[in-house]
DNA sequence: GCATGTGAATTACTTCACAGCT
DNA sequence: AGCTGTGAAGTAATTCACATGC
């Protein structure tokens, strides 16, 4: 496959193709283009995808059932081994194959199951309290749902999701639109 | 507040923050900062957001319920007003006030709610013939779970989500680290 | 005196365009 | 001939730094 039906299959140009691939490495042939299964696992081996990543689900809430419910995680190379919240009647519920834990056993549980990323998937107010757990247990990567900025030590990664966010870039933009009617 | 207190909340600078609001007027004061009440009241304005915005959800499935379960666009100035899919066992089924409807009725349904905003999340599979109707109806975004490029008219806006990517950042960057250690 | 708003300087990203390999 | 990989050119975004107004 060439860089140019790639980019006509995603949101991209064949040049950024060629320029973000480069960046890691000379992965076509000149005249020939890619190829495709070669390219996707050299990109998995690159992505940390070649492996299985342990991850626990803080907050048993509407987003936090979302994720769990939407199952695509597994499919790809992420297994979710625990889910904790700090509700006593959401603790002990059963979510696909796994009891709902107290976050007061998050250090000891996160250790014992070599969890590395946590998806964090609470409250705001509730933020501070749970980090302190999350960094004592070294956890090295954080996918966050609170809409605010985490203080983390450097060594951990943190990635912000804000799926209203979206949406209120999509109302901008009509907007916009509207007034230039 | 300052800048600089909205850069401490926010994962951004403060120059920033004065960069992107001085891109649609002057609202702080020298010397004082931002008066929160009234910037949060015109940014809604540009935003868009001092309205309601009419939604249908398009695909009853695990993302589409997830996001209904949600619920946190109501709260925000969207409604979902109505739920399209294809699979005969999910029509007719009572999600959240909603009945669940053929995606054959989109035009009509679509057109007689004044549907503007779809979030589409279906099947990469599904995403040519259910863009049919979109088109026809008038939409005017998408919010996109389908991990496809869509092919709109230029009057749609469309914004894609995509979760995986997020988790795929994350160990990515836990790679990276493994590697340099 | 303090913090904005903004040109200027810097840094980052994208596109161009083509030499060079298949 | 076809398509990559990549310097060079061109855009865009971010940061600096300070004159200006509260």
């Amino acid at each position: 496959m060439s860089s140019e039906e790639m980019s006509g299959r995603s949101a991209t140009t064949a040049a950024q193709v060629r320029k973000d691939l480069s960046l890691f490495g000379s992965f076509g042939k000149r005249g020939l283009g890619y190829d495709v299964a070669d390219l996707s696992e050299r990109l998995k081996k690159i992505l940390g995808l070649d492996r299985r990543w342990r991850v626990a689900l803080v907050g048993a809430g509407r987003i936090g059932s979302a994720l769990v419910e939407y199952g695509g995680f597994a499919e790809r190379s992420y297994d979710v081994v625990a889910i904790f919240d700090s509700d006593p009647s959401k603790v002990g519920e059963r979510w696909g194959g796994l009891r709902v834990r107290d976050i007061s056993q998050f250090v000891s549980v996160a250790k014992d199951q070599g969890v590395e990323i946590v998806i964090l998937a609470i409250p705001v107010e509730a933020v501070p309290s749970v980090m302190e757990y999350v960094e004592e247990a070294g956890v090295r990567g954080i996918l966050n749902f609170a809409p605010t900025k985490l203080k983390v030590p450097e060594r951990v990664a943190v990635k912000d999701v804000n799926m209203v966010m979206e949406l209120e870039a999509l109302s901008f933009a009509l907007s916009q639109e509207d007034e230039e009617a």
